[in-house]
DNA sequence: GGGATCATGTAACAGGTTACATGATTCA
DNA sequence: TGAATCATGTAACCTGTTACATGATCCC
């Protein structure tokens, strides 16, 4: 079992991947959104120990997502090496010198990219959508538009999908005959959580449109 | 940045802990469930490849957990290193020999600690409560029924918290004066998604109680 | 003089995902 | 004959957490 001249070509397919959509992990696109929008108004000055303020105590982003300093460090690495980002040491005089980091043209298509695209969980609501609606507010009130009305239409879709899987575990169709009542019964209230998880999102998502906040 | 000469004998704490509570993880508690059940009603033979088995699509566990049998051997290892489970090779003939494993009363200890928490964050409700629910009551309607109860005690106090969160946001307290009008709305709405997650989740609660499903 | 701040990281560890390794046996 | 099943894992990669390393300078 040691994999003795094993083909170890095939790298790419992303391993490890929680986001699921075969993108960045949240934080980078945090960091991506960020580098973005200092260029664009002025806000942040594109290295790490200034970044690393914006995701602090008292920011609004603390409020949604936590990265330490390591980690920061490690995505503005990697998205260096990607080529979203382009790093420059610059030297500061007596502090220490500063590598500091702009966006590339690469990096905006990929931001964009991001930002048009609704998460396809419910569950990714709570870090990855609410990024996406912070940073394409930020950017365009037109993408945040569009964002809002495309995670609308898909939490619908995904609405009705679940009440399907409902109905049809009363007839019988999934789960064999012999599946016992109760494992029945508790697939159904597994549903019934996602359902109302996923309503809820939808009426929150409603309630930001009715209010005018686009 | 070499790490010279450091003091790394600080070795306890358990780091990178997705959990939270600082016990194991979901899949090992639901690896011990599984091995408590399995004695207790004759349900399963407790060696790996029968325990994937009740990991597969098909059954209840699936519908709430992913677990590949990389990790599920994983995750038997490490139960048995810290004596929760008791692994005993058991020849087959012809077939290959299997590992069988035995719940300790230290697991069993430990699988009733867990199963008589709450969980704390709205967001483990669809994984941890969940699974705590599914052993509870194949253990015991009164751990299940406790359990239960708990937990819409804990989501209770959290939604006060977070309503006294956004009643403060209002009056400007946290959040100092000088935070930008867009950051402090911005705060308001993360707040009331979390408001409606955790809602909707209380509300699933009740339904589980008032239907008689203790 | 000494702690906070500036600035960039590394080390060790944990959980998780996908793919692959190994070798027998049963069955169409 | 060859695919599916039985049975147990390893390898390589990823994200993430906590702690620590390094060395300057600002401010009390």
């Amino acid at each position: 079992m040691a994999r003795r001249g094993a083909k170890t070509e095939i790298r790419g397919a992303r391993s490890g991947d929680p986001g699921g959509d075969g993108g960045l992990p949240p934080a980078a696109q945090a960091i991506l959104g960020l580098l973005s929008l200092s260029e664009a108004s002025g806000a942040g000055d594109g290295y790490g120990y200034d970044l690393a303020r914006q995701f602090g105590v008292g920011q609004p982003l603390a409020e949604i997502i936590h990265l330490e300093p390591g980690m920061l460090y490690h995505h503005l690495k990697r998205l260096d090496r990607a080529g979203w980002i382009a790093g420059s040491l610059e030297p500061q005089g007596s502090r220490p010198p500063r590598q500091i980091y702009r966006i590339t043209d690469a990096g905006r298509a990929e931001l964009r990219r991001w930002l048009t695209e609704p998460v396809a969980r419910t569950r990714e609501i709570r870090l990855e959508f609410l990024l996406k609606l912070y940073f394409a507010r930020r950017t365009d009130p037109d993408l945040a538009a569009g964002l809002l009305a495309e995670q609308r239409e898909t939490f619908g879709r995904l609405i009705i999908s679940l009440s399907k899987q409902r109905a049809s575990l009363d007839q019988g169709s999934a789960f064999s005959e012999s599946t016992p009542d109760g494992d029945r019964a508790f697939v159904r209230e597994v549903l019934d959580l996602r359902l109302a998880q996923t309503r809820a999102a939808l009426a929150w998502l409603d309630g930001l449109v009715s209010s005018g906040a686009a």
